[in-house]
DNA sequence: ATGTCCTCTCTTAGAGGA
């Protein structure tokens, strides 16, 4: 089973970037990221036709999150990370999946560093922690997917000197990624290639994608039930050079099926 | 500071977000 996250930056302006690789990769399951749509105006029809069908929450013109089966149709649990009532982006949404809780997450940019935009990133990692920790107490295959807007360690950034300060790099936010990581989750991308350089993200700015000047913030954290079922992990990076197309390319794991 | 691309509107240019 081929599971898939990718922030789509638009899922109406893209829709024909993402049927494309849909159509060529096939994935079972896909995690959408920044629709950028109201609900009313997902192309619910358009994904059918291609085969999926999907649960989502969007909101106008920011955020949105979406998840996609090919085989059914997903059952949605939770829409919003708790904690917060007064959060109203639609950042967060969990279905469940053949025997498997599927979590798709947006989580905030945090920039500019320092101010409030900074502040609601970490508020928001501390309430995906508590939850986190909740989900992997109830000892289920869980898959937390999505665009983290993290780059994990020095690895995972082209040029780290350059993002120091950086809401998507700095020290506090790289440090709640950790905790998040250590509760007993499994990097898929970083178990498989522990010292490679991959890259899920490339700027549309001064040519980034020509040169390969990337980051690593699209990830897909694996329970220890899904973690022993893991079988490969990988990016689609050749989407990145498609018209149109979006600023992260598609993240994928491969699971034993059961 | 800049670069680019998306979406929305006090709309066909500019603002805000990433």
């Amino acid at each position: 089973m081929k599971i898939a996250t990718y922030n789509v930056n638009g899922v109406n302006g893209r829709l024909p970037v993402l049927l494309r690789w849909l159509a060529e990769q096939r994935p079972d399951i896909v995690c959408l990221q920044e629709l950028k749509s109201p609900d009313e105006k997902f192309p619910e029809k358009a994904l059918l036709d291609a085969g999926y069908q999907a649960v989502w929450h969007g909101q106008k013109s920011w955020n949105g999150v979406a998840i996609l089966y090919r085989a059914g149709q997903p059952a949605e649990i939770r829409r919003g990370l708790p904690g917060d009532p007064d959060d109203l982006h639609s950042r967060y949404i969990e279905a469940v999946i053949e025997d498997i809780l599927i979590v798709c997450l947006y989580l905030p940019n945090g920039n500019p560093y320092p101010g409030p935009k900074f502040d609601y990133k970490l508020e928001w990692f501390k309430r995906l922690k508590v939850h986190a920790k909740k989900l992997l107490a109830q000892n289920v295959p869980v898959i937390l997917a999505g665009d983290f807007n993290v780059m994990p360690t020095e690895l995972d950034v082209y040029k780290p000197e350059r993002w120091i300060n950086d809401a998507l790099f700095r020290i506090e936010i790289r440090d709640a990624y950790k905790q998040l990581v250590n509760q007993g989750w499994t990097d898929s991308l970083r178990k498989l290639y522990p010292e490679q350089v991959i890259y899920t993200f490339w700027d549309y700015f001064r040519n980034a994608y020509a040169r390969n000047a990337g980051l690593r913030i699209d990830h897909l954290l694996l329970s220890p039930q899904v973690s022993k079922r893991l079988l490969s992990a990988g990016v689609d990076r050749h989407v990145r050079g498609w018209e149109k197309t979006s600023d992260h390319a598609p993240v994928w794991i491969q699971l034993t099926d059961i």
